[in-house]
RNA sequence: GCUCGUAUAGUGUAGUGGCCCAUCAUGAAGGACUCUCAUUCCUUCGACCCGGGUUCAAAUCCCGGUACGAGCACCA
């Protein structure tokens, strides 16, 4: 049983979660909902949706729509969202959560922590707020009697205060090494009169609202989350969480981190860089194939199922990577690769007359590798053929037909010497099309001829020596090689 | 500045004291198959940040350094 233990193999899948045993996981995927997901966000999804999977256990899609002001949520995010979840997942969220929805939960939790003493209204400026964090000591908010906070309380509630003049702080500890930790503020103040929350139930109705550690952790506590899967920037929340979840008693979920992903050909595109860069017309909108949204990567042909493996491959370590989108694409590739159909498209189209015995068509099959996906049949009746401009130089095979020799005249049909082999469409079985290529830079349209065909419009087919594309109402648009 | 974190081939990743002259993927190069510069298959290339220490034994533990990243918001 001791002897020849294996050579050393490569885990598969995603590491093992720690306290599983003998309770049903909970885990969530938390947005704000302030504008279409990102490639960045599909990594949660699918992280978390894997472990749930794997696990038998519930995720949750929560809203962390707390902030009018700085980051106000979008409508259309609400309903757009899901969606985007279960296509990446290919099930919808076990659980959707609203944090706005939820304002009185937390209300109730903020009372309690003023009335158990651990919580306190702090009416000094952030500024002001700042020196006492950086020397250590407390501020005079702080030693407030019960009764005066649940008064200072009520003021921010019926709005005798207004924004930037209150909020409610939990009590930690002054002195505590990170500076982060000390006293960190729970609830503040918006003008929802200015800024109204977009969502049309809620508008104007609460002045007071969550900070994100404070609402998150409540929330967490309340759904019963079990593991925290999040960015390492959130370190020192869980932190913060962990010394409020002291004061209601709580245990505090097991947490995991992930480091930030870069891919290399996409630099640092912002969810607000993208709004204005749509609004000022440089893209065609959050759908646009250069974008690195969930819309943009739908409209490229990257399925779902690439995206999920391309993020387990990649794991959950804390360092900070960077990727190339090739990876992306060899996932992409070994999905698609057995039903794209082939087909020729002609960029530079040069037109040549061919003779000799020319037949009436010729069947090419659709597939190499599959030949249940049936033949093309592609048909001369006009006796002439497109070849690529680049290809037009030599002498070359006509793949699938037959050698092409000086001034048009048709050669050998059998394969007689090693002469290279290029693809080409018949002038009767072949229009006018367009090769997309959405580039970084810009959209490049290349004109040229496509092989005739009815395949719907979003079907994944593959130009021979060209690379993989998704039929669109405007041409193929190129998706990888 | 204070606090926290991470460092394995070009890019990612496995590995928690001996199976490791280090796993797998991707990439690059070459080859086989193929009437595609595709797919599939094979081969090759290529790494434990640096310096100490603990130990019979360290990629794995400790200390120091360096690099990179993050937090110190009445944003999420």
């Amino acid at each position: 049983m001791l002897e020849g233990r294996q050579k050393q193999e490569k885990r598969e899948g995603l590491p093992d979660l720690k306290n599983v045993q003998d309770k049903k996981i909970v885990l969530r995927f938390a947005p704000n909902p302030n504008g279409p997901l990102s490639f960045g966000h599909a990594r949660g999804i699918v992280i978390n949706g894997t472990y749930a999977k794997e696990h038998a256990g519930t995720l949750i899609l929560r809203f962390d729509d707390t902030d009018t002001t700085v980051k106000p949520p979008t409508l259309s995010a609400y309903d757009l969202i899901p969606e985007e979840v279960e296509w990446l997942l290919g099930r919808p969220a076990d659980r959707i959560v609203i944090a706005s929805n939820r304002i009185s939960q937390y209300y109730e939790h903020a009372e309690k922590m003023l009335n158990e003493g651990f919580g306190y209204v702090c009416k000094c400026s952030a500024d002001a707020f700042r020196k006492f964090r950086e020397s250590k000591t407390n501020c005079p908010c702080r030693d407030k009697s019960i009764e005066q906070n649940q008064e200072d309380w009520n003021k921010m509630l019926d709005g005798t205060y207004k924004p930037g003049d209150a909020v409610v702080r939990v009590k930690t500890d002054m002195t505590l090494k990170n500076p982060a930790l000390r006293d960190w503020p729970a609830l503040r103040m918006q003008d929802t009169e200015i800024n109204p929350h977009p969502r049309p139930s809620i508008g104007s109705k609460y002045k007071v609202w969550p900070l994100l550690d404070f609402q998150s952790a409540v929330e967490d506590y309340l759904q019963g989350v079990t593991h925290i899967i999040r960015g390492k920037d959130l370190m020192d929340s869980t932190r913060k969480q962990t010394l409020l979840y002291e004061h209601f008693g709580w245990t505090y979920p097991e947490t995991i981190y992930w480091g930030r992903v870069k891919v290399h050909e996409w630099g640092g595109f912002s969810t607000s860089k993208m709004r204005a860069s749509i609004e000022n017309g440089e893209y065609q909108g959050w759908d646009d194939p250069r974008l690195p949204t969930i819309q943009g990567l739908q409209t490229r042909g990257i399925q779902a199922e690439a995206l999920r493996n391309f993020w387990v491959e990649l794991g959950v370590t804390q360092k900070d990577i960077s990727v190339p989108l090739a990876s992306l694409f060899s996932h992409n590739t070994k999905i698609i690769d057995d039903d794209a159909p082939r087909l020729s498209f002609i960029r530079n189209p040069v037109e040549i007359q061919i003779k000799g015995d020319v037949p009436s068509h010729v069947n090419i099959p659709v597939h190499p590798n599959h030949e249940d996906q049936g033949v093309r049949r592609i048909s001369f009746d006009q006796s002439s053929i497109f070849i690529e401009q680049d290809d037009s130089v030599e002498t070359y095979r006509l793949k699938e037909f037959a050698d092409l020799e000086e001034n048009g005249v048709l050669g050998s049909v059998e394969r007689t010497d090693k002469r290279p082999i290029i693809h080409w469409v018949s002038s009767t079985t072949s229009e006018e099309s367009t090769l997309i290529i959405p580039d970084q830079e810009e959209m490049k349209f290349i004109s040229g001829r496509i092989e005739t065909n009815n395949y719907p419009i979003g079907t994944i087919v593959q130009l021979e020596r060209i690379g993989y594309a998704i039929l669109t109402a405007k041409g193929y648009l190129l998706m990888h090689e």
